[in-house]
DNA sequence: AAAAAAATTGCAATCGGTTGCAACTTTTTT
DNA sequence: AAAAAAGTTGCAACCGATTGCAATTTTTTT
């Protein structure tokens, strides 16, 4: 098997005797170069079947083309998603990306971003882990100027853009239907209050309970890394209280924590949503497979993931700024299913 | 913002008053440098915060340290833990994946192919997208001698590994077990024929009827994408049939078409396990979900994932090769969940 | 038609490791 | 002690694209 030799400008130049350097800027459109020699240029190199050699180009130009990516964990449906996004974009714009999972442990991520840094990408997206208290491990990024986009689990940082939703809307517009569904006893179960995406979720829980002038109660609040395992544990807690002490609803700051209380308490001889109504977060597809069917807070990881990757690349580009734009908001929208319909007039 | 300048082998070859031959053979342990000098050289390196730049080292090489992942979607649970589990590998290893989605299009397929050859991937990792008939769109890599790593859906070809599980038991326990439960009519929901997945579980259905004296019948193979939709739609199909030729059990080459065709029974009337027993394939997280749970066969893609990317590796390395080792065939399964469950015994 | 400006093109150095080959040391063998 | 073998190290070319600067050609201006 003899491998064909690759193709470089050097055989083009030498095809259309004309030298490299012309070659090069004409692949790259460069205006300086006549119009007609560029076109000959490019012709010659499709029939030659060139490829430019990456290597080359980074080693001298020091861009690799490549966006590093520091993700929580892989292996959930919404983050699944973001990853779909964010191939689709950066392939369609001739970059690559270099994953990394944290493990949702801070340490992890901080090797991560140190072996990113290494690699040299042309810029990161990042996602924080469960927690995560500063971005110090960001630094050298920062220092050397490369541009860094927060999505979902964002940190604010005045040179970075962070892609977001409107957790605090959101999440109001959750507790609020589940007030106007007649409950007052609404327990949230929440992440890690370093993260926005928890955090804003608590306050406009809170938002919604003071407007219609339910007391807000700490005990209504249980904390946990919102796994299948929490869910349980969840349930678990509520089933131990006193009657009179229950919730008669449960906000879950994901679906996946919401679902398997769900399925504990109803094994438990919990009716929901009659005893207890729900509403998660994240719109998984488990949401519309358990019974009753989950209320939640539908948005798109693939777009999340395709804006993240634009922005970014933009801003490489040029064509705009990470350090101008700030925040970039999607759309969310509040799903009503059968989990938090008391009353059964829909 | 002065970015620092990047260490490189000459500063570490002026520091130590050597040559940067040295330093190069030394940083990569090269047994011809004495001992004493390659740590001499390990700690200067550490000293002056060095970090090899890839692109002059691939450059020089011809080795990118990077390979190429196609897979049909990124979006399931199956698919995010193989990347998972190939991520946590690959890097381990000092490797970096580019993944390129087919969206199930053989022609994606084929161009994403010709990208990643471009990109002058060391290996590739391939499943088969849903339609794909031959593998002539990598014959580029096999010329090149680009090793090619085939997991899941696979394609038989004498130099190439594959991992995947054993469909045909796999496919034969379950539709015993259906039988064992009483079930004469059993419907399979197959996906595409040219995928080894959908026709290794449908000879192994196949063969397990026979094993029974059951008769197999046309009729009962219903053959889709397996998406949510076509769940559904299988439902509707068995709600049209007559009631003698109804199945009495339904076992699904995924838990996606199972779950939805169960669901949309049940909104029609029917009781699962006691009209039709269900089964299905993955273990997908909404197989634990939907009631009754679904009995499915488990098979870990993140191992798949890990798995695929060590052989790879190894290959690449010289430990091993894929040319020799053709087949590894991973632990599947069968978990019993209540869909499947008519004699209420377990 | 000469001078000035603009448009094109190419030379040669550069990015930072890698490697064949030669040269020089040290150790082992005879 | 001379010869052979083994162990170390360095020179210099190379991988292929990029770019500052100078040189050449063409177009515009006077």
């Amino acid at each position: 098997m003899v491998p064909e030799k690759e193709i470089t400008i050097y055989d083009i130049a030498k095809h259309l005797n004309i030298s490299a350097t012309t070659v090069s800027r004409g692949l790259r459109d460069n205006p300086v170069i006549n119009k007609f020699t560029r076109k000959k240029i490019a012709e010659a190199a499709k029939e030659l079947g060139y490829h430019t050699n990456n290597f080359a180009s980074s080693l001298r130009s020091k861009k690799t083309h490549t966006l590093g990516v520091m993700v929580p964990r892989l292996n959930s449906y919404f983050m699944a998603s973001v990853m779909s996004g964010m191939e689709d974009a950066a392939n369609a714009q001739g970059y690559h990306l270099i994953i990394n999972q944290s493990q949702e442990k801070a340490t992890k991520e901080a090797a991560n971003a140190q072996i990113l840094f290494n690699k040299r990408v042309d810029g990161l997206l990042v996602s924080l882990s469960y927690d995560t208290e500063n971005i110090d491990h960001l630094s050298s990024f920062f220092r050397k100027g490369v541009p860094v986009v927060f999505f979902d689990r964002v940190f604010p940082h005045k040179d970075s853009t962070s892609i977001i939703i409107d957790n605090f809307r959101a999440a109001y517009e959750v507790t609020k239907h589940l007030i106007d569904e007649g409950c007052s006893r609404i327990m949230l179960l929440g992440g890690n209050m370093l993260r926005n995406v928890y955090s804003e979720r608590l306050s406009g829980y809170k938002k919604a309970l003071k407007d219609h002038k339910i007391p807000f109660s700490e005990r209504l609040v249980y904390i946990s890394d919102l796994s299948e395992a929490d869910g349980t544990k969840a349930a678990e807690h509520i089933l131990k209280l006193k009657t009179k002490d229950r919730p008669d609803a449960v906000f879950s700051s994901n679906d996946t924590a919401a679902v398997h209380c769900m399925i504990h308490l109803k094994a438990n001889g919990i009716t929901i949503p009659d005893d207890i109504a729900f509403a998660g977060f994240n719109n998984d597809p488990i949401s519309k497979i358990v019974e009753p069917n989950l209320t939640t807070v539908n948005y798109s990881g693939y777009t999340m993931g395709e804006i993240a990757v634009t922005s970014l690349i933009n801003h490489l580009a040029g064509h705009s700024s990470v350090k101008t734009t700030n925040t970039i908001v999607l759309r969310s929208d509040l799903i009503i299913r059968a989990s938090s319909l008391k009353n059964k007039t829909l």
